[in-house]
DNA sequence: CCCTCGATGTGATGTAGGTCACATAATTAT
DNA sequence: ATAATTATGTGACCTACATCACATCGAGGG
């Protein structure tokens, strides 16, 4: 499916946009393409864009003491990412996003976002419902967080989304749970 | 200063609607008066309505096991709180809101909530920035969690919510935080 | 005014997960 | 192909926090 196509399909969920103001919609998207292991937001930078992904697989992640990485999300097709803090706020970024995969991204500024906004009611819609749901999952994370041990979180993580087993190196997975990738060894290993 | 005062500078700093709009956007709250200890959601409810705190503190909060409890949110004047996984996606609640002090809040249903979005493009656009705030403060809580030990935690707390250490007993400051009472009070009577 | 009962403090001990050290397998670059 | 990274496995040991047990304190209801 063409870039096009895929955004629509998602839009579509959640949104009635007649086709001319989709059309005009996807005008302000600007496709880009990385490399495995490119980076797309680093920390420090203005950030300017949020992501749509449409192929490949990302990770946004921050970095404690220049030494522990702790993943607050993949992006897998159809997800938006970006430093959502700096974007909103106007200030550095504190997170950075780069690639897992090889990967293709539809890029849209935070400016273009809230012209788009103000200018066709529906797409502020689109924008509350995928903030909602967003929000929802997080507070979600949290809970599994507070609640559940390093094991009962890996096994809840593959059982969400079992593509991340063969696609993300276990590091990242234990970087993701909020562990060390010994400790990730020894769950799955059970020892 | 009363409800309609109350929540009207609040949504002011964020969207901009006519004196009018106002107006109708307040004549679809209504206003209860809740006693310290009073139940507003418990797990198993239909969830219907979410809540703009006028005065005293709610919490929002997870049993597990029906044992520990977990607190999400701790709810001050103005601001909201309900089930959002259950407001939203209509389901039974999973988590429970009651009364820290005695409260008073502005209700809001799931259904008029949705009415006024529609007919009116800025309160669509009040609720879209209100949730990517919420958003925002999320990531920062889970970033806090996989990032700081308890104490850090506790710190980070007391610095953004001072007011919360007389006003909530310290084994709800615990749930907050994820840990138990007895860590809490070796931490801070540092042994 | 007393008597609960909820809130808090504190010791002893258990445990999940971290840290460090090193070995080896799998990719990537040259 | 070969060298150099990067990813993973595993043992020994350490630490933050949990659990359980019991003592004390303080506020609210009869």
């Amino acid at each position: 499916m063409n870039a096009r196509e895929l955004l629509k399909q998602h839009v579509f969920k959640s949104a009635s946009l007649t086709d001319e103001q989709f059309d005009y919609f996807f005008s302000h998207f600007s496709q880009q393409s990385f490399k495995k292991g490119q980076t797309i937001i680093s920390e420090g930078d203005e950030v300017e864009c949020e992501y749509f992904v449409l192929s490949g697989c990302l990770k946004a992640f921050f970095i404690n003491d220049d030494i522990k990485m702790y993943i607050l999300q993949f992006a897998m097709p159809t997800w938006w990412t970006s430093d959502y803090n700096a974007l909103y706020s106007h200030s550095r970024a504190t997170i950075n996003v780069d690639c897992i995969t090889d990967a293709e991204v539809l890029c849209l500024s935070n400016a273009d976002r809230e012209k788009l906004c103000s200018e066709i009611h529906q797409v502020e819609h689109f924008f509350r419902w995928r903030t909602n749901r967003g929000y929802v999952a997080s507070q979600k994370r949290l809970l599994s967080f507070m609640n559940n041990d390093a094991k009962k979180r890996y096994e809840e993580l593959l059982t969400l989304y079992p593509e991340l087993y063969n696609l993300v190196p276990k590091h990242l997975i234990a970087a993701y749970l909020g562990i060390t990738r010994e400790t990730l060894s020894r769950l799955y290993n059970g020892r």
